[in-house]
DNA sequence: CGACTCATTGATTACTATCAACCCGCGTGG
DNA sequence: CCACGCGGGTTGATAGTAATCAATGAGTCG
C-alpha cells in the first residue's frame, strides 16, 4: 500500500512539503496510508496518542462532548491538513472521518525525532498549530456572537474556500461566481459545529437559498452564485 | 528594572522553568519587565508581532472582533502563562490587561533562537500551545452548547482554579470548601467571554448566589462555598 | 454635589430550541 | 412487486431562554 512521497498529491501544501528532497525517502519509509470510511474514528482508542497524520483526501472532524451527550465539533481537517499532537501529555480529542478519508500515518515518536532534526519542519509545525488556534478563536467569535444565518453562511464559506481551489495556489479565486461543492458534513454535524439544531441549519440554508445567495442540490450539493454576497451574509451587522 | 530570574516568583510554573540553571543568566539578560495598567494593550501596535512574554502578575485577555463591534474574548492569561507567537506569520490578536498586569518580555527572534537551542524548552512550548488549543476547544463547547448558568459557573470555576492555588503545586485543593477570589474581569468582559449580555451575566451570578453555590461580595469578590456543586452547575444536563 | 461608569433589576421581545408531522430515498423481506 | 421500516432531511406550530429596552442603584472623581 506504500506509495512514493514524490508523487504525493498534497505534498506541496502539507507539512512534509518543507522537507528537503533528500529526506523524502526517509519519511517515505516511516509513513503508511490508511483509508477510513465515513463515520469511523481515524485512530483506535489507544492508538490516537501515539500517531500523527496528514489528510490526503476527504474531511475529518474533531469533536468534544459533555457527559450528557451534548457534542461540539471543534474543527475540520481538509486534505493537506496535519492531525496529531507531538509532545502533548493529554490524550487527543476524538477525530472521525466526516466523509471517506485517506490519511498518511506516522508514528508520533518518529515524527518527533523528525521535528528535532529539521528546523524548517519544526517552524512550519508551530505555524500550523498557531493557525489551528486562530481558527478555533475565529469560531469562538462565531459561536459567541453570530446569528444562525451568519453561522451557516460562515460554514459554507469555509467549505468553499477549502474545497474549491483544487490545485491553484497563490492566486485569488479566478472565477468569483458560480462555484459548487459538496458539503462534507451531515446536517447533524453542521449543527454540532455551529452550535445550532439541525432544524435551524435546514431553515437557514433554505433562507440563503431563497435570498438567492446559494443553490441547494439534493441535500449535500451547494452552488455558490456569488462568493462576495455569501461573505456579506457571514458577518453582516445584527441590525 | 531588571530582576534576577533566580528569584522569579513564577519560574517554577513558567516555560523558562525548564531551562537549566546555566541558561538563567542568559535569559536574565535578554528579558525585561513591564507593567501595564488595567484596560491597556500589553504591546504596541507594531510591537506585538515582535515580542513574546510571560505573565508575572495580573490577568491578560485576548479578544477578536467583527467589523460591527461585536467582540469575543477568546482567552485569558494568568500568571506563569506564556503569551506570543514564535514563527507565526499572522499578526497576534489584541491582548490587553484585564487587571493591572506585569509581564516579562522577550524579543521574539531571541526567544526563537532559544527554542532552537534548548530541546526541553521547545517541547514545553509546543505543549503550551497545544493546551491553549484544547482550552479554546473546551470553550467552543461552552459557547455552542452550554446554558447561561452553566457558562457563568464554568468561568467562576476557571478563575477559581487559576487564582486559588497560590503556591501549592501537585496537590489537589486541600480545603475544598470556602475559598474566595476576585474576578479579574468586568461584567462586560465576562459577557464577551461567555457569549452573553452583561444583564444575563448579572442575573446568573444572582441565581448562583441565591442557589447558595456562591457568595458575591461588592461586585468583584466571589466566595465559593462548595467547589463540587459549582462544578455541577458548570455542566448539568439541560433538563 | 452632580457627572460618569459599572452593575442590578424589571418588562418585553425575539431568536432559536423544542415538539411534531411529513417527505424522500433506500434496503429488506413478505 | 410493493409494503415496511429506517435514517436523514424538511417544514410547521409552539415555547423558552436570553436579548433588548428601560430604569434604578452604587461607587468614584472632579
Amino acid at each position: 500500500m506504500r506509495q512514493s512521497c514524490r508523487a504525493c498529491s498534497i505534498r506541496a501544501r502539507a507539512l512534509c512539503g518543507v522537507l528537503p528532497e533528500g529526506a523524502l525517502d526517509q519519511i517515505n519509509r516511516m509513513s503508511r496510508r490508511r483509508r477510513v470510511a465515513a463515520g469511523r474514528a481515524l485512530f483506535g482508542e489507544e492508538e490516537g496518542a501515539g500517531v500523527v497524520a496528514t489528510v490526503l483526501a476527504g474531511v475529518a472532524k474533531v469533536s468534544v462532548s459533555l457527559a450528557d451527550g451534548r457534542t461540539q465539533v471543534v474543527g475540520l481537517h481538509f486534505p493537506s491538513d496535519f492531525i496529531g499532537r507531538p509532545f502533548a501529555a493529554a490524550p487527543p480529542p476524538l477525530t472521525e472521518a466526516a466523509t471517506d478519508v485517506e490519511v498518511c500515518l506516522f508514528e508520533r515518536n518518529r515524527f518527533e525525532a523528525l521535528l528535532d532534526e529539521h528546523r524548517e519542519l519544526k517552524q512550519h509545525f508551530v505555524r500550523q498549530i498557531t493557525e489551528d488556534l486562530d481558527a478555533a478563536r475565529e469560531w469562538m467569535l462565531l459561536l459567541g456572537h453570530k446569528t444562525a444565518e451568519e453561522r451557516v453562511a460562515s460554514l459554507l464559506l469555509l467549505c468553499l474556500d477549502r474545497t474549491a481551489p483544487p490545485a491553484c495556489a497563490g492566486l485569488e479565486a479566478p472565477t468569483d461566481a458560480g462555484s459548487r461543492f459538496d458539503l462534507p458534513l451531515s446536517r447533524t454535524e453542521m449543527a454540532q459545529y455551529l452550535g445550532l439544531t439541525i432544524e435551524t441549519v435546514s431553515r437557514m440554508l433554505k433562507r440563503l437559498s431563497t435570498e438567492g445567495v446559494i443553490g441547494i442540490e439534493h441535500g449535500r450539493g451547494i452552488r455558490v452564485h456569488d462568493r462576495a454576497s455569501l461573505a456579506a451574509c457571514a458577518e453582516r451587522a445584527a441590525a
